[in-house]
RNA sequence: CGGGAUGUAGCGCAGCUUGGUAGCGCACCUCGCUUGGGACGAGGGGGUCGCAGGUUCGAAUCCUGUCAUCCCGACCA
C-alpha cells in the first residue's frame, strides 16, 4: 500500500475524550473512529488488525475440532422467553419491536441461538461431541461504555458453544478450548494469565477468565478487573470468586458481659472503634442490600468488606446494590424499630434475609449494632446475647497479604483486563429450552453444554494497552496491521525513491504486507507517523544510500542496523 | 440511576465574568521554499457557537428547559 493513499489520518493531539493509552493511540494514529457512545468505526487500519486477530483465533478453534458458522445479529424474544433470560437479562439487552410490533433483541450473546440450533439438528449421542463458533458483533447497552474499544456498546465478539453427552466430555471440551486459548493469545503476542471466576448472569457453574495482566504503576490503568494470585502456587482468581484462608482474630477484647451501651454519632465502623477503642475486627458489621429488589442483611467482621458479587450468588440473584436510607427507614417501619444506618443489626429485624459472612463466626465479645441509634450491643457473644444466623457463606472480599487456601503462601492482587472466558453452562439453557438429544441407552437426555468467549476488538485493544511507548503503538507482528514500511526521507531524492520503489515492489512481489511512503513529506512527518501507528519494521532510505546502505529498525526494540537493500528485504522475508 | 464536569470548524482550545454579530494552533486547498524526527512564507476554504424557548434594540455570552459527551460508583468479552 502506498502511503499517499492509504486511507488514515493521524492527528497531532491526543482526543480530549479518551482516557486509556489503548483508546487515545487508536484514535490518534486514524484506526478507529467513534460513531456515537461506545460504537466506533474500525477504519482500514483497525479492520487489517481485527481480521489478523480473527484469523488466529479461526486457525486455533478450528485446529481444536471446532466449526465456525453465523448466526443473526437481531434475535426474537420468544428464544429469550423460554430461556427465562427476556426477563432477568435486564438493561443491557438491546430490545426493539419490529414492524408488526414483535419483540426482538440485539444479540449480546448466542446461548439461546446456538441451542435452537442444537435441538433441531442433533439427534442422537453419535453427533456428539460437537463445538460450534462465530465471530461477529454483539450489542450490549452497558451502562457506562468506557475505554474505547475496551468496553464499547458494539463489539466483536468470538463466541463457541460445545455440546456433549456428560459432564466428562464437557470437562474433555473445556480443557481442549483453555489450551486453544492459550495458544491463541500467545500468538497474539499477549502474556495471559487464567484466572478463576464467577460465572455471573450467564450461568452456569465453573468458569475461568483468560487476563492480560497490565501494570500497577501504569498511568490510567485500563484493567478493570482485580486479580489475585498466590506467589508461591499457581492459584488464582478474579476478585469476585477469589478465596483465601479465614483470617483470625488477635484479641479477646475488653468487654466481657453483654450490655447495650451508649455510642453516640458512631455512624461508620471506624467511628465505632474509635470511641470504643477497640479494633474494628472484634466488631460486627451489618450492611442492608437489595438484591433483585429484596432486602437482605450481610453481617460481616468490621475489618472486612463484603464482595457483593458472592453476596449476590448466595441468592442466585441478578442485581445488588446497596440500601439506600430511605429504604432503611421502612425496613425499620416495618420492624417497629427505629435505628438509622449504623446502627442497625439483626435482632428484631423482619422481612430481611440475613446472611453472615464466615468471619463472624469466630467472633467473641464482639460489638454490634441493636437497631437503637446512638447504642451498640457490646460483649456480645452468638448463641447466648444474640443468635446466629442460619445462612452463613463467604461473602467476604479477599485483600492483599491474605493467605493462599491451597498453600498457605500470600496472595497479591493485580488488574487485569479480561479478554477471553470459559465456562461450563451444564444444562442451564438444554433443560429450559428442551434441547435433548437420545443417548446410548435410547433415553432423551439435554445436552451438556459449555461455552467460550473471545473479545476480538477487545484483544486488540489489549494489545496496545500492553505495547506502546511515548512515540506510539508497538503491534506484535502477528497482528500488525502491516510488517513492514518503507520511508524514503526525501521524495526529491530520485536514488532513495527508486531504491525504496524497487524494495516496495519485491516485498509485494514476496506477498509481503509493505506500506511505502511515497506522501511528499518532510522526513520528520514520515518517521513520526511510522512510529505512531506501529509497524513493527521500518526501513529508512537515506543519505547512507550513497554507500548501498538503508536503515532497517525494529521498533519493538528500537535497534537500528544500516544494511543493504537486499539483506533488508532478506531480513523480511526469513521473518 | 446517583455524584462531578464539558458542549464554539475534522482535531485541540480561547472568547462567556462585564451582551455589540466569532478567533487561535493543527489539519485541509493554492503558490513558493524546504526534506533524517510533526519546518517556513504568502494567500484561501470551512462554524445554525449541542438543541429549544425566554430576557434584550441586540445573545456564543444572561435565564429556563432539553439533549449529548466525558470522569467516579453498580455491568461484562
Amino acid at each position: 500500500m502506498r502511503m499517499s493513499s492509504l486511507f488514515v489520518q493521524t492527528l497531532r493531539e491526543f482526543p480530549s475524550d479518551a482516557e486509556v493509552m489503548s483508546h487515545k493511540l487508536l484514535v490518534r494514529a486514524g484506526y478507529i473512529r467513534k460513531l456515537t457512545n461506545g460504537v466506533y468505526n474500525y477504519l482500514p487500519l483497525m479492520w487489517r488488525v481485527l481480521k489478523k486477530v480473527e484469523n488466529i483465533v479461526r486457525e486455533e478453534m478450528d485446529k481444536a475440532g471446532a466449526q465456525e458458522l453465523l448466526m443473526p445479529f437481531v434475535q426474537p424474544s420468544e428464544l429469550w422467553q423460554e430461556s427465562g433470560r427476556w426477563d432477568v437479562y435486564g438493561k443491557e439487552l438491546m430490545r426493539l419491536k419490529d414492524r408488526h410490533g414483535r419483540e426482538m433483541c440485539l444479540g449480546p450473546t448466542h446461548e439461546e441461538v446456538i441451542t435452537s440450533i442444537a435441538r433441531e439438528g442433533i439427534r442422537s449421542y453419535k453427533q456428539l461431541p460437537v463445538n460450534l463458533y462465530q465471530i461477529q458483533s454483539k450489542f450490549r447497552d452497558e451502562i457506562r461504555p468506557r475505554f474505547g474499544l475496551l468496553r464499547g456498546r458494539e463489539f466483536i465478539m468470538k463466541d463457541a458453544y460445545s455440546f456433549d453427552v456428560d459432564e466428562a466430555g464437557l470437562d474433555k471440551s473445556y480443557e481442549i478450548m483453555a489450551e486453544a486459548y492459550r495458544k491463541i493469545f500467545e500468538r497474539c503476542g499477549l502474556e495471559t494469565k487464567m484466572v478463576q471466576s464467577d460465572s455471573g448472569a450467564i450461568g452456569g457453574s465453573v468458569s475461568h477468565e483468560f487476563m492480560v495482566l497490565v501494570n500497577e504503576e501504569a498511568e490510567n490503568n485500563a484493567g478493570e478487573n482485580d486479580v489475585f494470585y498466590c506467589t508461591n502456587c499457581g492459584y488464582s482468581a478474579n476478585s469476585n470468586h477469589a478465596v483465601s484462608v479465614l483470617p483470625s482474630v488477635q484479641t479477646e477484647g475488653k468487654y466481657f458481659e453483654a450490655k447495650i451501651t451508649e455510642t453516640p454519632n458512631t455512624h461508620s465502623i471506624e467511628e465505632l472503634s474509635q470511641f470504643l477503642n477497640i479494633p474494628s475486627s472484634i466488631i460486627c458489621k451489618a450492611l442492608i442490600y437489595v438484591i433483585d429488589g429484596k432486602y437482605v442483611m450481610a453481617l460481616i467482621r468490621g475489618d472486612k468488606t463484603v464482595e457483593e458479587t458472592k453476596l449476590m450468588n448466595v441468592f442466585g440473584g441478578n442485581e445488588i446494590r446497596i440500601a439506600r436510607n430511605d429504604e432503611i427507614e421502612e425496613i425499620m417501619q416495618n420492624s417497629g424499630l427505629n435505628a438509622i444506618a449504623g446502627f442497625i443489626g439483626p435482632e428484631g429485624i423482619k422481612g430481611v434475609e440475613i446472611v453472615a459472612d464466615e468471619t463472624v463466626k469466630e467472633l467473641k465479645n464482639f460489638v454490634i449494632g441493636c437497631n437503637q441509634t446512638d447504642k451498640h450491643l457490646v460483649g456480645a457473644n452468638w448463641g447466648k446475647d444474640i443468635k446466629l444466623p442460619e445462612r452463613i457463606f463467604d461473602i467476604r472480599l479477599v485483600e492483599e497479604g491474605d493467605k493462599c487456601t491451597q498453600c498457605g503462601a500470600d496472595l497479591k492482587v493485580t488488574k487485569g483486563i479480561e479478554v477471553g472466558n470459559i465456562f461450563k453452562l451444564g444444562t442451564k439453557y438444554s433443560k429450559a429450552m428442551n434441547a435433548t438429544f437420545t443417548d446410548k441407552d435410547g433415553q432423551e437426555k439435554p445436552f451438556i453444554m459449555g461455552c467460550y468467549g473471545i473479545g476480538i476488538s477487545r484483544t486488540a485493544a489489549a494489545a496496545v494497552e500492553r505495547h506502546h511507548d511515548e512515540n506510539g503503538i508497538i503491534w506484535p507482528l502477528a497482528i500488525a496491521p502491516y510488517t513492514v514500511i518503507i520511508v524514503p526521507v526525501s521524495d526529491q531524492d530520485e536514488t532513495q525513491m527508486s531504491i525504496a520503489e524497487d524494495m516496495y515492489k519485491k516485498l509485494l512481489a514476496d506477498n509481503v504486507e509493505v506500506i511505502l511512503d511515497d506522501r511528499s513529506e518532510r522526513a520528520g512527518v514520515k518517521l513520526k507517523d511510522a512510529d505512531l501507528i506501529g509497524i513493527p519494521y521500518r526501513i529508512t532510505v537515506g543519505k547512507t544510500i550513497k554507500d548501498g546502505l538503508v536503515e532497517f529498525k525494529t521498533r519493538a526494540t528500537n535497534v537500528v542496523e544500516t544494511i543493504s537493500p537486499d539483506e533488508a528485504i532478506q531480513r523480511i522475508l526469513s521473518l
